[in-house]
RNA sequence: GCUCAUGUAGCUCAGUCGGUAGAGCACAUCCUUGGUAAGGAUGAGGUCACCGGUUCAAUUCCGGUCAUGAGCUCCA
């Protein structure tokens, strides 16, 4: 006689034990059909799970994000199903849910052409017509290994022997297809009306490089037809915002074979990077820093002693000169120790706050390189903060602050932060470790911020906080971080004078805003779809002439912006003003200055912005005031043109 | 680094079942002086990524290299 509570808190009682579905039914027809699965006692389970005690029921549908979840999952297994049913000699191994989707890993002779992928989808399209019923079983281990040998999948067998514990093991069926199992999976393939395809790609068994490469099929899979459109809608809406694209258009910046994953910037890139260096300068020296510049090929007895050539030799690049090997640096932070050694410190000296625009090079891996994103020369606002220990947390705090200041200044409202904890294998003693990671924490929290703690994945020498941004499509970007470094000082033999007169070995922070220019700027791009706020935008102002007429007085408004520090291009070509118009908003020109005859008999402009909007026809001053207000509020409001 | 795909004019792309290529935009010249997203005419522009092989003949077929893209891996 179970009673089954329902999460409006109403109940209702059986005489017998119920399934899922037959409380979806004596609920409503429409939730029986809607039914995927359950959530009984807060454990997902199908819609075929009996119930028979007492019991929280809620039911799953594609509302719900684990129905969405559980669609996936079931779409993985369809895939696999359609493609043993077409190409028998391949065998299946894992098929998990990933964000938006899912994939599949086959074993398979061949890779998977993209008619193979039409083909399969459309067998998947047939399958889900048929609307199969799943069914759930449940098999002791050596039943099931048994099965799997017998069907010759060998990767099964693989993953049932490593699956600790002797308990039993659920299989779906679906026609003739069996897939091993946690599940829960739709009651039948019917449910799975919504989905697509998306790529093929290579990975490998158990995701080790040095294991068999198998063949992944990727796809996307939602509970209704419309979600799944939406989606494929954002991705093409991320495919418009790709920076590569836009930084062609708008000539930001290129790359060439002959330099692989180094930036040649154009004079338009150049400008929004400038722009960005110089505020960043300013904004640092507000906060306590000094500016240093270091050198760039630094002998490998350097890298010796700070542990790179050991530990990071394949991803330097290296050069030689008279027999003496260097290397070309691939982070800034010995050279800044270098600089921190010259001349005896005190205490009273500390914290001592070095910031360089560092240009680094790492020969990263050369299917690791993606646009700005991933390069092999970048430039770090990267700053190394020598304190005592007890300074720690307060400096954590300072830097919290800044960085708040400068992602604001950037228009970036929503940050995540992700607390890293000791690893393994680590130097410094734990009491040291519990003292920093307790610094991390309590400035975090003394920020107010939400933060997620991730153990184990702070580096060898010290925790850290990482501090990404989301875009204004919901696609995070890791960029700032700090690091505590209880090691790289001592090695490198860093030392001042304590109050007590003793030596002491200072504590090193590791910390930059941005990350690298190039990927913020990647950043950028892609978060503004090219269209820069005034105070970034390469080009802030066209002025056009309507006539020749006009020509002189449009030069002389030109001039005199230039000699205020805008960026103006004065478009004086004969061609007409229509055609004008199009192209600078076409090149995402804040504003657009249009001067006919009337405007410069009334010593006045006619303004309009990149986005159509038409300001009416003002004098100087008055678009001098407005640009500058513009260009004052940087990117803090994201309404303006 | 691995797997697969791709590489044709400045850009976006078409094309050649093996006989050295074409469009739109951009560019140049000329006409047009036109009030808020493309005025018109003419013209120039390509060792078809690079290196090799097969062939009478290769941009096309084959092999290799490099780069790019997606994914994997990596990411102090």
């Amino acid at each position: 006689m179970p009673v089954v509570t329902l999460p409006d808190g109403s109940h209702r009682s059986f005489a017998e034990s119920v399934t899922v579905y037959d409380v979806a039914a004596d609920i409503g027809a429409g939730l029986a059909k809607a039914a995927l699965a359950g959530r009984v006692n807060g454990t997902l389970v199908d819609t075929s799970y009996l119930i028979s005690e007492d019991a929280e029921l809620a039911i799953v549908t594609e509302r719900d994000d684990d129905g969405v979840d559980i669609v996936r999952h079931s779409t993985a297994h369809l895939l696999a199903m359609a493609v043993k049913e077409l190409f028998p000699a391949a065998q299946v191994t894992i098929g998990p849910v990933i964000e938006n989707g899912f994939y599949y890993d086959f074993k398979f002779d061949r890779p998977f052409t993209n008619e193979d992928l039409s083909s399969i989808e459309k067998r998947m399209e047939e399958l889900s017509k048929q609307d199969l019923a799943v069914s759930r079983s449940v098999m002791s281990r050596d039943e099931a290994v048994q099965l799997f040998e017998s069907m010759g999948e060998e990767y099964k067998v693989r993953i049932i022997q490593d699956i600790p514990g002797e308990e039993d093991l659920s299989f779906y069926q679906q026609g003739d297809f069996v897939d091993l199992c946690r599940g829960p999976h739709v009651p039948s393939t019917g449910k799975l009306k919504a989905f697509k395809l998306t790529k093929v790609a290579g990975a490998y068994w158990r995701g080790d490089t040095s294991n068999e490469q198998l063949q992944r099929v990727y796809g996307t899979a939602w509970g209704n037809k419309k979600d799944l459109k939406a989606y494929l809608n954002r991705l093409e809406e991320a495919e418009k915002r790709d920076h590569r694209k836009i930084g062609k258009k708008l000539n930001l910046f290129h790359m060439q074979e002959e330099a692989p994953g180094m930036v040649f910037w154009h004079p338009d890139g150049w400008a929004i990077y400038q722009e960005i260096e110089q505020y960043l300068r300013q904004t640092l020296r507000r906060h306590g820093y000094q500016e240093i510049k270091t050198p760039q090929v630094v002998s490998r007895v350097l890298w010796e002693k700070s542990g790179h050539w050991d530990k990071f030799r394949d991803d330097m690049f290296t050069t030689e000169s008279e027999k003496h090997d260097y290397a070309i640096k691939p982070m800034n932070c010995p050279c800044h120790i270098q600089v921190f050694n010259q001349g005896l410190k005190s205490y009273k000296d500390l914290p001592l706050r070095l910031a360089e625009f560092g240009s680094c090079h790492r020969n990263e891996a050369s299917g690791a390189l993606h646009g700005l994103m991933r390069v092999r020369g970048f430039t770090q606002d990267d700053a190394h903060i020598f304190c005592e220990e007890n300074a720690i947390q307060e400096e954590v705090s300072l830097f919290i602050d800044l960085l708040h200041e400068v992602y604001a200044d950037f228009g970036f409202s929503e940050i995540l932060y992700k607390l890293s904890t000791r690893p393994e294998k680590r130097v410094g003693s734990d009491e040291v470790w519990d003292k920093s990671e307790a610094a991390l924490e309590k400035a975090l929290n003394r920020e107010g911020v939400d933060w997620e703690l991730l153990p184990g994945e702070g580096a060898f020498y010290g925790p850290k906080i990482e501090f990404s941004l989301k875009d204004c499509i919901g696609r995070v970007w890791q960029c700032g971080t700090v690091q505590v470094d209880f090691s790289m000082p001592g090695r490198l033999g860093a030392q001042y004078v304590a109050d007590n007169s003793e030596r002491r070995t200072p504590v090193m922070l590791h910390r930059a805003v941005l990350g690298s220019f190039e990927r913020f700027i990647g950043i950028l791009i892609e978060e503004y779809e090219g269209a820069f706020p005034a105070w970034l935008a390469p080009t802030q102002i066209a002025v056009m002439n309507i006539t020749d007429n006009q020509r002189e007085y449009s030069q002389k408004i030109a001039k005199k912006w230039e000699s205020l520090g805008y960026r103006v291009n004065a478009d004086l070509r004969n061609e007409k003003i229509g055609f004008k118009i199009r192209e600078h908003t076409i090149n995402k020109v804040p504003y657009l200055i249009v001067v006919g005859d009337k405007e410069v008999d009334n010593n006045a402009v006619a303004v309009r912005t990149r986005k159509g909007e038409d300001l009416g026809t003002m004098t100087l001053e008055a678009f001098e005031a407005l640009l500058a207000d513009d260009i004052k509020r940087k990117g803090r409001t994201k309404t303006e043109n």
